[in-house]
DNA sequence: CGAATTTATTTACAGCGTATTTATAATCTG
DNA sequence: CAGATTATAAATACGCTGTAAATAAATTCG
């Protein structure tokens, strides 16, 4: 189980841990604050945080490897620390399976908010073997995605495919890490077969397939499915 | 959280220290000098000030490296003390992230304005995580501008340069720190790519590109978004 | 078991969108 | 005014995406 309202901060720099740590504990969040990737995968391990921070400025071995380690053993939602200019780094920490990124210098509502984003959809998916997202629903028990109430007819990887965005709505999802669960670890060359996929199903959910509202392409990155109103 | 109504002087000057420890105090501002660029940098880590003012005529760490080293860490308002026929160190500073700058020897009531300007501008970032200025609005969260409450479609650079924008409204940023903030620490020779994206941005934004309200040129050092009224 | 059918993988290519570069006109500044 | 700076449009380059269609593999079913 989950601690409760407790969330892990890695970063090497004080003062940031510092300014992370009031700010958030005046929400009423419980921090523990580790300065190196070796402690924060400790603390992570021990404490079993509803979330975790992580700079990728770390110095005493780079965020990724930390990233990588907890992956290994954990799905904790893990928010990205990192300047802005390093696009790659961002990408690269969403292949790993980090769930989302903020920039330094970060404002504060907008941080809140998305610790708050993530935390809330581990929760929803935790707790529901039935998710509905507009017009779409997927039933996991049964493994069966409808349209406006009509079952679809998916073959298996369409299915997959379905389920991993389902289970990460409004979460970027990178190529690589799209591939690495679908077709394992060594095809993450393939980004055609992605392509290939996400036409099919985008003409099996989208009410306009040229003009997806569902599975939205991140140019470079990955796609994503949108949360959609009714 | 920053400590309120707390500035940290830094100035190696005792005389000026004390003009504006006098002149800060009866304003009700708590006020920690530091004669030494050293002991100013640990000052501002422990005291997590609401704004910083420093003095260009350091000797011990030149002011410019204090100013880097404040920035490695904390995007705290940073006020620079300067002699007036410096405009080459003004440019200098606000390349490296300084907030605002006054000329030697200043005026008392301007200087009160620009730093409650200042601490204004970072609060109003601070607490939100969606901002207004005229008819925009930035949702820093959702990553999504909008004019007259409709979407703007903007590339993703446009909206890189938004955000940086919004963060400091009514501030000076110069080709360099934009450079630096967007294309990376290598692009600072550049600046036509600045011209070409103000320039797009521009006719996406202001009712009348050609007289833009919004985005506002400083010829010869750089750009800096106005507050608008309603 | 073998043919028919479905699904996955590959190949080929067209088209779009964006970043960058170039060229030139306009504007600013001292 | 002269030189520097800025604005604007247009051209280019290029990577990425989406679609279709061909081939291979897998599955179904009589």
């Amino acid at each position: 189980m989950t601690a409760q309202n407790t969330i892990v901060v890695i970063d090497d720099e004080s003062q940031i841990r510092k300014i992370l740590s009031i700010t958030l504990e005046a929400q009423d969040y419980k921090v523990i604050e580790a300065a190196k990737g070796k402690d924060g995968i400790i603390a992570v391990a021990n404490y079993h945080p509803q979330l975790v921070i992580l700079d990728l400025g770390l110095p005493d071995k780079d965020g990724f490897s930390v990233l990588a380690d907890i992956r290994t053993w954990s799905s904790v939602p893990v928010i990205i620390l990192s300047v802005r200019d390093s696009e790659d780094s961002i990408v690269k920490a969403l292949d790993l399976g980090a769930d989302d990124y903020i920039a330094k210098p970060f404002n504060t509502k907008e941080l809140l908010a998305r610790i708050r984003a993530n935390i809330r959809r581990v929760q929803l998916i935790d707790n529901e073997s039935i998710v509905e997202n507009g017009n779409l629903r997927i039933d996991f028990v049964k493994r069966l995605v409808y349209k406006n109430n009509l079952e679809l007819k998916l073959t298996n990887t369409e299915y997959l495919l379905m389920q991993i965005f389902f289970k990460n709505i409004d979460r970027i999802l990178t190529h690589n890490f799209l591939l690495k669960e679908i077709w394992g670890p060594t095809h993450t060359e393939d980004t055609q077969y992605l392509r290939v996929f996400i036409g099919q199903l985008r003409k099996k959910i989208e009410d306009d397939a040229a003009n997806p509202k569902y599975l939205i392409t991140d140019s470079g990155v990955g796609y994503r499915m949108m949360a959609v109103g009714n």
